[in-house]
Formats: C-alpha cells, structure tokens, sequence
RNA sequence: GGCCCGGUAGUUCAGCUGGUUAGAACGCUAGCCUGUCACGCUAGAGGUCGACGGUUCGAGCCCGUUCCGGGUCGCCA
C-alpha cells in the first residue's frame, strides 16, 4: 500500500477535456475497469464526477506498467501524467477525447470482488444493495441522486434566508407526546424509569420560538415516527420546517409558492405556473375521493346518487336510504383492458379496502353488459349512462356505500388503481394547495371527535360557532400542499388565544387537567404575548423523490431503513448488554414476550 | 397484525408433467493480444436450489412450518 504524500489533485476524473490536453495531471480515484490488451493498458478511474482513462503503453516505466497489470477493480489509486488527445476518440463520455498518460501509479489500496458490480441502473437486488449500502452509493445513479438532495437542502437554505428566516436547532431528545405517531423512546439514565422521546416534528418549539419574536424560523428538521414503513415512508426523515409571525394563511401559502417556484427552477429549470391552483377539502374529496388527488389525469368521480335513486338494484337504494351515495368513475376506451377477468381483481381490490363489492358496466361493440343491468329498465341504464358521459368502448365502475365517506375514499383509491391498470401517462408535476381541511375527524372506535391536523390549529374564524354544537362543521385553517399525488407539505395558522385553545382541548376530550399535564409549558407560554403565528412543513425526502423520479425513498435516503425497521448494513436494532439495561434501570425481555 | 409477490453460482436469471451429472450471461482466476473503452480470444474455478420437516422409488419442482426481502391495508394527530 502508498500513500497520498506529495500528491495533491489537480482535477476530479470527470473533469477532463481536450483543451487540458498538454497539463499534468494528478488525479485519485476508484478502478471502474482495467482493460489489458497485453501492450497497452488502460484504467478506467471514476470519482464522484465521472470516469477518465489512464493508458500505459511500452513507453511506461516497467515496474509503473506492472503496478497497472495487478490492478484490479475498485482498487484506489493516485495516478500522475500528462493530459494528451486519445488516438480513438470515444464519443460516449465526456471525457472521451483525452486520456491521462501515466509517469506515476500509487495503489492506495487493494479492494476485494465486490459482490456486485459498481455500475449504473444496477439490477442487484435492493438488500444485497442495502448491506453493502458503501459500494452501492459509489454508483453514479446514487451519487446523484445524493448530490442532488444536497443542492436542493441549499437552496432551500438560500431561500429561506433571503425570505428572513433563521435557521434555530431544536432538541432531538424531547418530551413524549403519546397523541399521533407512536413515540421513538430513549431511557434517561438519571431519572431511571423516565423517558425522553425523538421528535415527530419540532411543532411546538418552533410555535415557543414565535414567542420567543424570532419571526421567522426555518429547520430542516429530523424527524421521528415509530410506525410502519411504506415505499414514501421511513421512520425518521428530514422535514423543512417553518413557521412565520403576524401572518394568515395567504402569508403562509405565498412563502410557500415563492419557495416551489425557487427550488424548481433553481434544481430543475421548471417554470411553475403561478398562483399554484387551490382546492378546497371538500372539493377533492367530491371530484377525486382523496385530500392529495393526482391531477395529473382526469377520470374524476361522478355522483349518480340522484340518477340511480328509486331504480330497481337494492344495492343503490338500501346504500342511499341509509344515507349514503352512490357514484361512478368512466374508464375511458377501456374496455379491453378490462376484462371480466380484470374487473373481477378490481373488485378484490376494492373489498380490501372496506368496499362491500363493485357494480360495473362494460359497453363494448357488442352492447352493454353489466354486473346489475337486470335490474335496471332500459331507460335508468341510459340514464345512468349519460349522466356519467359514458360511451361506446368505456368501463364504468360503480361503489355504493351508506357511508359516503368510504365511497369516496374507495373510488378514489380505485381511480389511481384503473389509471395504473391503464398505463395512463402521468407527467409533469402538477402542484395545488389543499384548503379548509375539517378540524375534527369523527372516529368511530371511540367514539369521539379527534384533531384531524393537530390541536393546535386554529378554526376558521366563521367556525367557531359550530364548536359545540356540530363539530363536523367546524373547518380550519390548515392547508396541504400536494404534488402529484402524494401530501409534500403540511401546515396551518395556529391558536394563541389561551381560551380558544382551552374550549378545543375540551372539545377534543382533553379536561383542563390533562392539557395542562402534558402542554402546560405551551398554555404557559401563550400568556405572555404570544403572536399570531402559522407554518407549515415539507417532506424533504419526498420533495428529493419526486423532483429525481425514484419510485422509493431509499433511493433518495443515504442509509435507509428497510420494512422491517432495520437497517441492513449495521444490522440495527441490536441486543445490548445487560450491563448497559442496568445502568438505565431497565430489564431485558424473555424470549417469548 | 392481514393480504399479495419473490428467494436457484459472486450478480441477474432459465430450469418442461417430479426423473441421469442443476444451465446461461455477466463477474472472477490464469494465459495470449499495441488503441481498447461492456476490448477480444482460449481455458478454468465457482451451487447446503433461503432453512427445517413431510409426501414419493425419486423433490430445485408437490405439501406444511419458518426465515429473509418487496408492495399494500391497518397505522402514520
């Protein structure tokens, strides 16, 4: 093994070009390839910039020329030469007109076969990728994608900076909050038998810190929830969190388009159109049965309630006696994709996610077939068929439900399902705020009204009669920002009248007593000038994800965790010893719990 | 916790209706080769078919259990 001593490098690999033909060059890197035409050598080196070629023919100092023939890939060298244009130029590369000469090899260190190869678009499975997570960032799809994340983390900072934000830490051991997310827990030594908690989100110091007249706050914030991944979802994640003084909701919004369109067309070169497009809750709940519909495609949701209302098919009747609705979205020149078959699987898919079943028609060439036509005269399906705007080569497919709520959440899962189905092109990103979310959300296990956003967001002003008597009434100022699909940001002007935020704890079941146990110190606060205030955080992750295209977070996350919460490479969680539980007053489980 | 998909050389995969010695490509090792760049040519090494149990004359293939990975529902104020 060399060392590095008196080399110093003048250029990364992806650097070079003809016109630094002439130039020593000093240059350090991994070995993508050693190609050995018996000779001639050459060496492909690759940073995190790109790949030069090193070449050794019979004009290369013996013992240099040996030193190449042992090479072997992923070994870490220190090459020196002179920069001259290639015999053969190579077009595929950037650097493909030069190549270095080498009158100086170091092997800085030897390296073993990876288990598989360093090359772009890998198809390695993910977990031999995860656990060699190392080898697997030295691919160039993932060094860009983490460059990438890198940019957008500083843009970020130079927006919100030029805006007036400042940028405060806040703790990363905090004080549980059992209500949302489950709490990661860590153990206090000194006060054995408490708890610290990481945070979910820095929510309420960055509301402490509007007290405190920063202003202005800006965090990209860590954060915390001990819940069950999915492919957009890890358990701890990186969030831009803000929060801004003496300002309403258009405040909010307006800071948060500046900072789309700066970050898009700063990373991206994607002019937004703006004002970004708005939808109030209720709207995309109707039009696309989701609170973050993807706009990109159409087949919006239809209600045939009023259509199918007295018609012959008890499924329609019982569900809108019940007081629920009935509605349909079209799958337009469909009905070749789906099948009977297909339909069927539909349907599955539909009552695994609380449906009772699906009612459908098919109007092929051949006429209109349909999982209810008998019971439906000639006129109620033509009906029924034109209030959806169906034709000739569409599939229509149909919930029914006497809580309106599920039909709508159901076809809307069912619309994006079709639209995979379908192939249907989804480009571009389409950006709009969600308005005037509820503040309650009726929950039927318990029985009682829970905070939809958190409790400490404010109601709309006009709301607040509604308080006690019909809770369902009462909207609130909270927004979500949605970018194809998937929920990017969250936030909402908050409470800081110390009464108002007293009646919602009660409406939210909280006696004085336990709002007080467990926010006292924000009730505290709120007594000593608090400002009107509001915020929002923003999924760095996901912004990083959908900016790249990657289909998974682990592909934006450096070291990820995988379904099962652990992480591959370090393989943790892991025991500890029982010393280390002594000293925090803990026990280790048995086995068998 | 439920449902669905997957697990065969280092890697990506094939493997028929259960039937002789489990194959290919890439990678790896060695030799040859003066303009390659996914170099080429020749030869070679490399397998607990995720694990355990069962059915069978016989299991990579069928059955059961289990482990691992992915997706999703629940969950995620």
């Amino acid at each position: 093994m060399e060392t590095v001593q008196g080399m110093k490098r003048t250029r990364y690999c992806g650097e070079f070009r003809r016109e630094h033909a002439g130039e020593t060059a000093t240059v350090f890197g991994w070995v993508q390839r050693q190609r050995d035409l018996g000779q001639l050598i050459f060496i492909d080196l690759r940073d995190r910039t790109g790949i030069v070629q090193l070449a050794f023919d019979d004009n290369t100092a013996r013992d240099i020329f040996e030193k190449a023939f042992a090479v072997r890939g992923e070994y870490v060298l220190a090459a020196t030469g002179e920069v001259r244009v290639r015999s053969s130029i190579n077009n595929e590369i950037p650097t493909g007109e030069v190549e270095i000469f080498v009158t100086e090899l170091r092997i800085l260190n030897k390296a073993e076969t990876p288990p598989f190869e360093i090359v772009e678009n890998s198809n390695t499975a993910e977990a031999m990728r995860l656990k060699y997570r190392y080898l697997d960032l030295r691919r160039p799809d993932l060094q860009r994608n983490l460059i990438l994340r890198h940019r957008i983390a500083k843009a970020t900072r130079d927006y919100f900076d030029e805006q007036g934000f400042i940028e405060l830490e806040t703790p990363i051991l905090v004080r549980s909050t059992p209500e949302g997310a489950r709490d990661f827990l860590v153990p206090s030594r000194v006060h054995k038998g408490d708890f610290y908690a990481l945070p979910q989100s820095p929510q309420l110091y960055k509301q402490l810190s509007m007290v405190a007249g920063f202003d202005r706050y800006i965090q990209l914030a860590r954060c915390f929830r001990d819940e069950d991944l999915r492919a957009d979802r890890q358990p701890e994640f990186t969030q831009i969190d803000m929060e801004m003084s003496f300002v309403d909701v258009e405040d909010v919004l307006a800071i948060g388009e500046g900072y789309m369109k700066h970050i898009f067309k700063e990373i991206l070169d994607v002019d937004l159109p703006m004002p970004l497009p708005r939808m109030t809750y209720t709207e995309a709940m109707e039009r696309f049965g989701s609170d973050k519909p993807d706009t990109r495609f159409g087949m919006e949701l239809c209600d045939v309630t009023d259509t199918v209302r007295g018609c012959g098919f008890g499924v329609f009747t019982s569900a809108i006696e019940g007081g629920g609705s009935v509605r349909a979205i079209v799958a337009k020149n469909a009905v070749t994709t789906l099948s009977r078959k297909e339909i069927d699987k539909l349907t599955e898919h539909a009552k695994g996610i609380g449906a009772k079943g699906l009612a459908w028609v098919r109007w092929t060439a051949d006429g209109i077939a349909s999982s209810f036509g008998k019971f439906l005269s000639e006129d109620e399906m033509t009906a029924l068929l034109q209030k959806v705007g169906a034709e000739q080569g569409d599939a229509v497919l149909i919930i029914a439900d006497t809580d309106s709520r599920l039909v709508l959440s159901i076809l809307g899962a069912l619309r994006l399902e079709v639209a995979d189905r379908l192939n249907i092109k989804r480009e571009g990103f389409n950006l709009l705020w969600i308005t005037q979310f509820p503040f309650f959300e009726w929950n039927p296990e318990t029985e009682s009204w829970d905070a939809m956003h958190h409790p400490f967001t404010s109601p709309l002003d006009e709301c607040i009669p509604y308080l006690d008597t019909d809770p369902g009434k009462v909207f609130a100022k909270a927004y979500d920002l949605v970018l194809n699909g998937i929920e990017l940001a969250s936030g909402s002007i908050r409470i800081t009248d110390p009464e108002l935020q007293q009646h919602m704890f009660r409406s939210l079941g909280l006696s004085d007593e336990v709002a007080y146990a467990k926010f006292g110190y924000l009730l505290d606060a709120f007594r000593y000038g608090a400002p009107p205030h509001g915020g929002m955080a923003l999924g760095l992750d996901r912004l990083v994800m959908q900016m790249i295209g990657a289909s998974t977070l682990r592909d934006v996350v450096a070291y990820p965790k995988v379904q099962n919460m652990t992480e591959l490479m370090t393989s943790c969680p892991s025991p500890v010893d029982d010393e280390q539980l002594k000293e925090l007053g803990l026990a280790a489980l048995k086995q068998d719990e």
